[in-house]
DNA sequence: CGCGACAAAATTGTCAACAAAGCAGGGGTA
DNA sequence: TACCCCTGCTTTGTTGACAATTTTGTCGCG
């Protein structure tokens, strides 16, 4: 039986970590080698390769001689990875708020239009997606390159709750002035302010995540 | 010509990652498959796996056909791990604050106690390691796992710095009083007083980095 | 004396086969 | 019927050899 046609030419890791972070694994699935092997068409050593680097980004989870499998983020977990967030997107954004040049000032004006507009059409999943693209785009300016790599590597981790969050019924409404003051403050080159409107964000999605009924 | 033994029965990975944060290889050095294989008595894909987790856990560089060598950190980046350090200890010096018990209270007194009896004593490598365990223990009491994890990441990453930092003179009798200041905060169950004087200290240490002539 | 091409050595990347460890099902016994 | 051990199957762990690539050394030529 052959699985869906996979993007060749890909490596691995990066194939078997879009699958994750995508949702076509889901949490607690068992990753089998050979299975891998044959659906990515790549050798049984490189997959084994992947597993160890995804093991180490806390995607997979891998016991000896029990194999791999996709690791399952409980909400407990998802509270604390956005408190760290928290800390971190606030250290990006009051520094992006610094180092920010006007193309960039433009660039994230035109976002936030972007996300008042899909909110006002109800467009609840490329809201969704323009929320991700704010923040990285935060991260970037930023320039803190080590802060980047962690939140991005949190971002991975904790995709599934993230999105379950911004499909709440009125939870676009909630983030959406959240999100317009952090544009504010940066492009108005204050971080106090910057800082103070991410980590009251944050601080939001932490609250709103402890109201998960697991 | 046999090289200095090493303890047996280790897994390889911890054994490459303590030679490294030890500093038995220096920054830049080539980390060639075949030797460590000899060296550490392991299978050559043992140490190929150990040199992928290495190169996540950013201690290693490894280019394709090329090899893996020890990860120099600049000063520049040193300041960035620090930044980020700031952000998540000052998260755990609050938590540990509220979470703190009689226990670990005592425990980080005697702790505080020692510092000053070391830096009295002009002891400048003791001091500097119960510095390490100060703060380490304080992520640990914090009960924030995601925030120690990273942090136990950074600290290996930019151990070299630190430890030339606590050599300059006069930096014990610097740090010492921020300390202190921590322990009596997270010991005194005040959390804005923990998070602020972890947050002065490590301002201090990057104040301190950033005067360093490379 | 410097420089480019070529050859040899060293090193990493890949693969297939084998060994060892878990797991499931069946049969026997109390 | 419930329990335990034994056997066969699946999956992971390990090893060794081989292919591909980069680096180093050497030689001849301008």
């Amino acid at each position: 039986m052959t699985e869906s046609q996979v993007e060749l030419g890909k490596p691995v890791v990066v194939a078997i970590r879009e699958a994750i972070v995508h949702g076509d694994f889901v949490p607690n699935q068992r990753l089998v080698e050979a299975d891998l092997s044959a659906q990515f068409d790549a050798s049984r050593a490189n997959v084994r390769a992947a597993l160890i680097e995804l093991a180490n980004e806390g995607l997979v989870e891998r016991v000896q001689n029990r194999g791999a499998r996709v690791r399952a983020v409980s909400i407990e977990e998802a509270v604390e990875i956005s408190e760290v967030r928290m800390m971190l997107e606030s250290l990006c954004a009051a520094k992006a708020a610094e180092r920010i040049n006007d193309a960039e000032i433009k660039e994230l004006k035109a976002l936030g239009k972007a996300m008042r507009k899909a909110v006002a059409a109800g467009d609840v999943v490329g809201y969704s997606g323009l929320n991700q693209q704010l923040h990285r785009r935060v991260r970037e300016i930023s320039g803190q390159r080590t802060a980047e790599n962690l939140l991005e590597r949190l971002r991975a981790q904790s995709v599934r709750h993230q999105f379950r969050l911004a499909m709440r019924p009125g939870r676009p409404a909630v983030s959406m002035p959240e999100h317009l003051a952090i544009i504010d403050g940066i492009c108005a080159h204050d971080s106090v302010a910057a800082r103070g409107a991410m980590q009251a964000h944050l601080a939001s999605v932490i609250e709103a995540l402890r109201q998960t009924t697991p």
